[in-house]
DNA sequence: CTCGCCGTGTGATAAATATCACGTTCCAAT
DNA sequence: ATTGGAACGTGATATTTATCACACGGCGAG
């Protein structure tokens, strides 16, 4: 039983139609994740599939060195693509996604997709949907690391996070060399080049995007 | 109407019962691409999902300049997932998908798709599962091209390659280095060295894997 | 046969990035 | 106010990878 009736699903689930937004509503369990907790984490099994109501989600990749590797947002309206491939017992997969907000989930018990695939063609035009968007976004990422340089590729990282978080970014240089696994020497480096240009801007504990095309 | 009967069907798709394997003997279509034929490009649109009965299909990702980058193969029981998130007009989406052998395929007209989902649980089991090993092989993917230097690629993608291909790999150094991104004298001495360590043998257009656990 | 191209080998150099070593500045806790 | 730590700036150097230049050998077309 989750805490939003229908109509509110259908609002920021667009794709949702009525019948599956009350089955959902029925049969799915509200949540609420602090900061900074942990949803996913290496070898995880799934028991269930997420939905993201409102917060914001990091999921990033983990380096067996403990590197750490950026990959993309989970917002309002979106699902976690790697939970719905449930039945994965998630082998080696160093997968981790993390609140970087106080974030509330719908989650859905495994045993429901079945009836949802079969009897509900809304919910399964929402999977795909959401299979799609992550894997076009895999892509992307791997176009920046395979190849373009750190220069653009800190441009794009900045950009990407600008769009989710807005322009004002409460990221130390350190933090963006973990996220793009870089060093703090090399991001404060092109920063400095950036400011120069009027890209950014620069405070302490933050960096303020300038540039325009957001959305 | 297929070539293959549904117990053929089965025995490559092992997914498949006897209902789905049936229906899709009945709507599917058989084709056969040519060695070098593109089965996808950027910008496509779909009207089919396509399965590999066959043969051998490369994808790999091009870049603004016209660089390329291996993602992976795609095998006999394999289906390509980019065809199953059809209705997508696959905006930039720069993917390419070439036969590197003449390769069968069954192509699914995007219509059936509804009835498919429906009315054939062991189709979305086999949709998940073909989704969740793509989007799995390219979490591997990322996290080379994040994490490992040139050598430990090059050791990788040659693994992966002799896994398909056998280990006699037909592949000349400028080649590798298209597929890995780099540049041929770069791969030529990182193979020199890999020849030293005995872990591959080098002849003219063709390199052999020494290396032991394959599957 | 031989000519020329393609695949390969290798040194020298350049470019990109990482690492090291410090210095500075700001803030917060005492 | 003092101080210790975290964030940031920057030069020097090391490492990795790309690029340039050229040489060699095999093999197929004529």
């Amino acid at each position: 039983m989750t805490t939003l009736n229908p109509k509110e699903l259908i609002g920021i689930f667009p794709l949702f139609d009525l019948p599956l937004a009350t089955f959902l509503h029925e049969h799915g369990e509200s949540k609420t994740f602090e900061q900074g907790s942990v949803l996913m984490k290496p070898g995880q099994f799934f028991k269930y599939a997420m939905l993201i109501v409102s917060g914001r989600v990091k999921l990033y990749r983990e380096g067996e060195d403990g590197e750490e590797f950026f990959m993309y947002f989970l917002e309002s309206g979106n699902a976690c693509a790697l939970s719905m491939m449930c039945m994965a017992r998630s082998q080696t997969s160093t997968i981790m996604a993390v609140a970087v907000e106080e974030t509330e989930v719908i989650m859905i018990p495994i045993q429901h997709m079945d009836t949802l695939m079969k009897n509900y063609s809304a919910w399964y035009h929402f999977v795909i949907e959401t299979y799609r968007n992550r894997f076009e976004e895999l892509l992307t990422v791997v176009d920046q690391i395979a190849f373009k340089n750190m220069d653009e590729r800190l441009e794009w990282y900045l950009k990407r996070q600008a769009k989710s978080l807005g322009k004002t970014l409460p990221l130390t240089h350190q933090q963006i060399a973990h996220d793009i696994n870089s060093s703090r020497e090399v991001v404060s480096r092109l920063l400095k080049k950036m400011e120069k240009t009027g890209l950014v801007a620069m405070e302490r504990n933050s960096i303020v995007w300038m540039g325009e095309e957001l959305e």
